[in-house]
DNA sequence: AAATTATGCTTTAGGTATAAAGCATCTTGA
DNA sequence: TCAAGATGCTTTATACCTAAAGCATAATTT
């Protein structure tokens, strides 16, 4: 049986009522985001017998019919050189993707979708949007927009504070 | 040297422009949680040695002078039972969390904080909070107290969808 | 009250993530 | 040209997380 709970926890910290309003958006926002990822990889586990870096993996691929190196995918997605290196080598093994040398860069990889790939991809994906237009159901469009549209606010600042 | 790579990455997948309104939020929104959690864990372990998921527990233990049993700590913190045992195992060998066999239930433990585990929550929830305001400091009040609000529909679409 | 079931927690095995070191290749500059 | 450093990727060690099984205790059923 599992062992991990998957309902509403309220906010972290427990339904945080005080404090600065970026505070509050961030634990609300974090929340949120938590709920729904949680639920993306148990039904990609379940439903797919996949995960959801092979998953982002297959989309950054899908976008570039020419491939992208490891390092572009790594940047990409967030992840460091060394997990995409497992991650893409279990796509190889499994037919999804393929990998050879750069011409320019004997050092270079680059990775690209094969044919089952693609069409292994067109099946996730669509589940993909169809789960998450599902916990969103409740969520007016002129909301959904708004949070659209403000987020990049957020995304501004973000990147304007540098790495450190 | 570092492996992982932390600069605005576009949303995942790409700077999405097609697809339904929600996926494109969730993607966004994905996107501005990993790089601001991606970034308080990092200072969390370089400015003071601890963890992203024990600064959680401490969080959880501070709001609660009477304290939590494990179960309650893995439900609020959408955690794995196993998992808190072995967090609240490191706070309690660092000094910052007294456990207890509850007196009702024998098979619970109660987990609070020690006074030396209070001042070090305050210590980093300072840091905390400061971070975050720091990150979110080009978002306009306003735009953060519509993103709190709106993100309330949220909660609770995912929430009304129940756990699946 | 005994047997069964449920609950709270821990342990274990396995998957996945990172950081750091290592290897190969490329680039730079004296 | 050739040494020194930079770059792209992999490997290794380590940490963390989950699911599932296991153990002890409670609650329920008969």
């Amino acid at each position: 049986m599992s062992d991990t709970h998957d309902h509403d926890p309220g906010e972290k910290y427990g339904g945080q009522l005080h404090g600065p309003t970026s505070v509050r958006m961030w634990l609300r926002m974090l929340s949120c985001t938590m709920v729904i990822e949680k639920r993306l990889r148990r039904r990609f586990i379940d439903q797919y017998k996949t995960t959801l870096p092979r998953f982002d993996v297959l989309a950054a691929l899908d976008r570039r019919a020419e491939g992208m190196t490891m390092g572009d995918l790594s940047q990409m997605l967030l992840v460091s050189n060394g997990n995409v290196t497992a991650i893409v080598r279990q796509l190889q093994e499994s037919g999804f993707v393929a990998v050879e040398a750069a011409e320019h860069d004997r050092r270079s990889l680059i990775a690209t979708l094969t044919p089952k790939g693609t069409t292994h991809f067109a099946e996730l994906a669509v589940a993909h949007h169809h789960w998450i237009e599902e916990m969103l159901g409740d969520v007016p469009e002129e909301v959904l927009q708004q949070l659209f549209d403000r987020l990049a606010t957020v995304k501004t600042s973000i990147a304007a504070k540098g790495t450190q």
